[in-house]
DNA sequence: ACACAGATAGACAGACCTGTCTCATCATCA
DNA sequence: TGATGATGAGACAGGTCTGTCTATCTGTGT
């Protein structure tokens, strides 16, 4: 339907001003980021904007699709070229998000920035959010699964929480080795397996170091 | 210096307007809350608004100033409590967690929302930021401490990344089973303490689950 | 040559936002 | 009583934001 998007040398009124938000939004913020700026920046006129784009809030939610579009294609082809390369197991997803933190224009991830600019949480661009977030666990769980982990799901649960966490540490500007303690974590969820809602209570488990 | 904070009975223009920006800049966020609104609601007039923050900014910041207050104090407090019930380690953070969760006005951390919204390192906001992040991972390397760890740094700075993953997955409206995940993880880094960088690859630990 | 589709340029409306300014009010204390 | 200082109410200026509208230009196919 409509423009066939990747066709050839000069990218159309539309594809310039999706191009254009990717860049801004991602790096001053949604709300910090006018339309004029966009027009501007994009050199379309406002009537070609606002042709394609009824409101702001469309090509909001078409910055979110197409972000999530390039991140998980990036994403997905890092992991698996280190995976090809036999360097590991769950893991490597630290080398690959040290290697997106070391990006001069690294500022956090797209989808919880928005997410901290967007109250309602019905809104399409949560929905949009919450779809991404999703697919990149949908996605581990499947790694997880190849890797052999006898629980998938719960592997990529927790896995979940360790990327989020460390993206958010690394756009805090925390030390370089939050990406070491995150491979460490990835390392032990990978390694030993358990269900966290089975009895983790009361399992008597000797703890491997004295205290406590 | 100036005005006692804690007195008595009615709070006074300075402090109803600190207890206004308190709920709406985190309810809304902070681009999303005008002046206007912070002065109406709190019921002051401008010029009192303005002669106690010069700026919007000076209001911003004294804000994140208070958040840090007053959620460290609960956290803490929350911690100490279940700490001498003698409740267990480390992973009591997860229980404090998900009662934070609970709240209906839960709406993620105002630090990382409010990171979000700002999108130079070098401002006041992010100092104040990275300053409560900084105090909350010093607590709990000395939670660490007194729990016995051996490493009580690296283990808060794992505890960290878990803790700060947590937040955004419940922010994102994921299942309340992230507080298990989380607690199974917490307990995990307590229980077997590994400095990330001393030959982390090569050690030897039956994994609990077969498989991988 | 002509029509048409799509783009450009930019004025404009209406809302909202920050910050300034004036004037009236009210409590306290000497 | 009268001075002082903090506050309330609200007009105002100047800027920015989203979204609408008109008028002009350009390329393409017939």
């Amino acid at each position: 339907m409509s423009k066939p998007t990747s066709h050839s040398s000069p990218p159309g009124a539309r594809e310039r001003i999706v191009l254009t938000a990717l860049k801004l939004f991602y790096q001053d913020g949604i709300r910090a980021t006018g339309i004029d700026k966009i027009i501007a920046e994009s050199g379309v006129a406002k009537m070609s904007f606002y042709r394609h784009f009824p409101s702001k809030n469309d090509l909001i939610a078409e910055f979110l699709r197409r972000r999530h579009e390039v991140w998980m294609q990036r994403f997905t082809e890092a992991v698996e070229t280190k995976l090809a390369q036999g360097s590991g197991g769950l893991e490597i997803i630290a080398d690959v998000l040290r290697h997106w933190f070391d990006d001069p224009d690294f500022r956090g991830c797209a989808f919880i920035n928005t997410l901290a600019e967007t109250p309602l949480p019905e809104s399409q661009q949560h929905q949009i959010i919450r779809d991404h977030k999703a697919s990149l666990e949908s996605y581990i769980t499947d790694l997880a699964t190849r890797l052999g982990s006898p629980a998938p799901q719960t592997t990529a649960s927790a896995a979940m929480i360790i990327i989020e966490g460390t993206i958010i540490r690394a756009h805090m500007g925390a030390d370089p080795t939050v990406c070491d303690t995150c491979k460490d974590l990835l390392k032990r969820i990978s390694r030993s397996q358990r269900k966290p809602n089975e009895s983790s209570v009361k399992r008597n488990e000797p703890p491997l170091l004295p205290g406590l």
